[in-house]
DNA sequence: CATATAAAGGATAAAAATGTCTTTTAATCT
DNA sequence: AGATTAAAAGACATTTTTATCCTTTATATG
């Protein structure tokens, strides 16, 4: 669906939200493991997400990262497009150019309204309702 | 969704099964060109494709590939499961091993019944279902 | 039976994704 | 200012995926 670094890239995100603030940051290196990600490799990450202005992060003591209230309300797709590309998820599902509703590929009808649901949900889903759902009890931690 | 190799598999079978017959052999390199894939990739997954019985070849003169009225019976998800295992489609988002309807991960009502629904579709659907779409005007060639 | 044909199989190469390490830069604190 | 901390940046290594090439095996045909 989408690739290993998007899927890193949401759970340490979506870490943050949930157990860092401004005045509480967190380190590359603190993530890491509960979320189950190379360390060097999720650092990678949030370097990225961060210049994108998805994450924020001070340097030095006391530094690490954090997402602030505009932070919280970034799209899903967002993420996934930082990482992955968002051309990658849209594209048909043979890699065929063409194919559109107008001229569906052998396979369009079989991923029909579904994909365009999924896509329309990565959109208009943001962190902070996630973090809403795992308060409330719908989904669950840990990563 | 599913790699490039799935894909390429997919649209191979779909090939041979409008324009070959046992009669009317087709030989790899001439797979290759019209489905848009280098000729021996398609060649190599032709290849499993057979050892798993879903393709049928004959070597030597006037040998070459095709489907017998079995071959047209596989599901799409067999050949998916042959190329990039099963497993694959099915895992979580977040590939978060104890995820399931009882312990959501934070995506997984994001995808719901949306990705269910689309397993489902693979599983039922042939490689003739998809060619009568075709020749129904359903959807269109070429790959 | 010899030869040509075409898939099957194995080895290798190139590219992309994933993962690690080292150095540099910026912030804080004494 | 100097030392320390931690992200940023860049280089490098490994693995997986994608792609190509060469040899072997099976089949048909003259």
């Amino acid at each position: 669906m989408f690739s290993n670094s998007s899927k890193y890239a949401i759970k340490g995100v979506l870490y943050l939200a949930v157990n860092a603030r401004e005045n509480r940051k967190v380190l590359a290196k603190d993530i890491a493991k509960p979320i189950n990600v190379p360390p060097h490799y999720i650092a990678k990450l949030l370097q990225e997400l961060k210049r994108h202005g998805i994450v924020s992060s001070v340097k030095g003591p006391h530094g690490g990262f954090y997402l602030n209230e505009e932070n919280m309300k970034t799209q899903l797709m967002k993420i996934v497009d930082v990482i992955d590309g968002e051309q990658k998820l849209r594209s048909c599902m043979l890699s065929i150019r063409e194919c559109d509703n107008e001229n569906p590929c052998p396979l369009h009808h079989l991923v029909g309204e579904t994909k365009t649901d999924f896509i329309k949900n990565l959109e208009n889903t943001t962190i902070s309702d996630l973090v809403a759902n795992i308060k409330e009890g719908k989904s669950i931690l840990p990563l």
